[in-house]
DNA sequence: ATAGGTGCAAACAGTTTGCATGTAT
DNA sequence: ATACATGCAAACTGTTTGCACCTAT
């Protein structure tokens, strides 16, 4: 049941830390893959899971895009998908009255937020952009 | 680039007409067989694509769930997805202040906002269900 | 020593596509 | 008659699983 510390777990625990958002399993191999080459899929997927199960990660669901991860812990938070480079960024804060649109009858018990558009890296032509294009559509 | 009236096409159209709701390829599948039993998964996926590409439905996407497919025309609205029998709603009107938590440089072109809980039907026990748990995972 | 982790390949589920046949126009 | 539609099966993609080997504890 413990979780043993091996290279590619560290490796992938390290890439979610340090980018500081939420991240498709193929961005999470692309990362850790830096630091253990030979890294498979399997392993990423296993190692993400048993950290869900853990509750070191939360799950991202996004519509009709790949599963993202992100560090446990935060405040309640919505997300920024980008258009250009696919990369999906935290927003803090909420938008008020959500439960004026709750139909009678209905019990309201989650609600998801997305904004779509393009981050700031993408938004300007002039500066260079930090990442290649689409990463993890 | 016309498009032909099958019995199979209007099958599928008439199931989604009736529904007045967002389906789910195998909702539409389902809906749609009681009218012709030997109907395909391809045809529907074919069917409802052509109908996306000539503007008669609009795709509806939700996090970590089926795409969903609704009559297209209609005002902008969102959408409530009942965690118990898996049917997804339409919600007339926004919450306001949504510019407010963009962060600066970032450009918003659009947004989804998704509520889950219970239906009136799955909410209210001594009411009867009006269809089987889980139309759509 | 041993339970848990890893990599590979096979298995899976949802969706798409190729192809021969069927049918609305 | 002809182009579009259908059904089946094969192909594809993202994810999961079985298995033999490896390694942190």
């Amino acid at each position: 049941m413990e979780q043993r510390q091996t290279r590619q777990r560290e490796a992938i625990r390290a890439a979610l830390v340090g980018a500081a958002r939420p991240l498709s399993p193929q961005e999470v191999h692309g990362l850790a893959s830096v630091e253990v080459p030979q890294l498979g899929m399997a392993t990423v997927y296993r190692a993400l899971g048993s950290l869900v199960a853990t509750g070191e990660l939360v799950l991202v669901e996004l519509p009709g895009a790949p599963p993202r991860y992100e560090l446990a812990g935060l405040a309640h938070h919505h997300h920024f998908h980008c258009q250009s480079c696919g990369r999906v960024f935290d927003l803090p804060g909420c938008s008020g009255n959500i439960e004026g649109i709750v139909p009678p009858g209905f019990r309201l018990e989650s609600h998801e937020l997305l904004l779509y558009g393009q981050c700031r890296d993408c938004a300007s032509p002039q500066r260079v952009r930090a990442r290649p294009l689409r990463a993890g559509t």
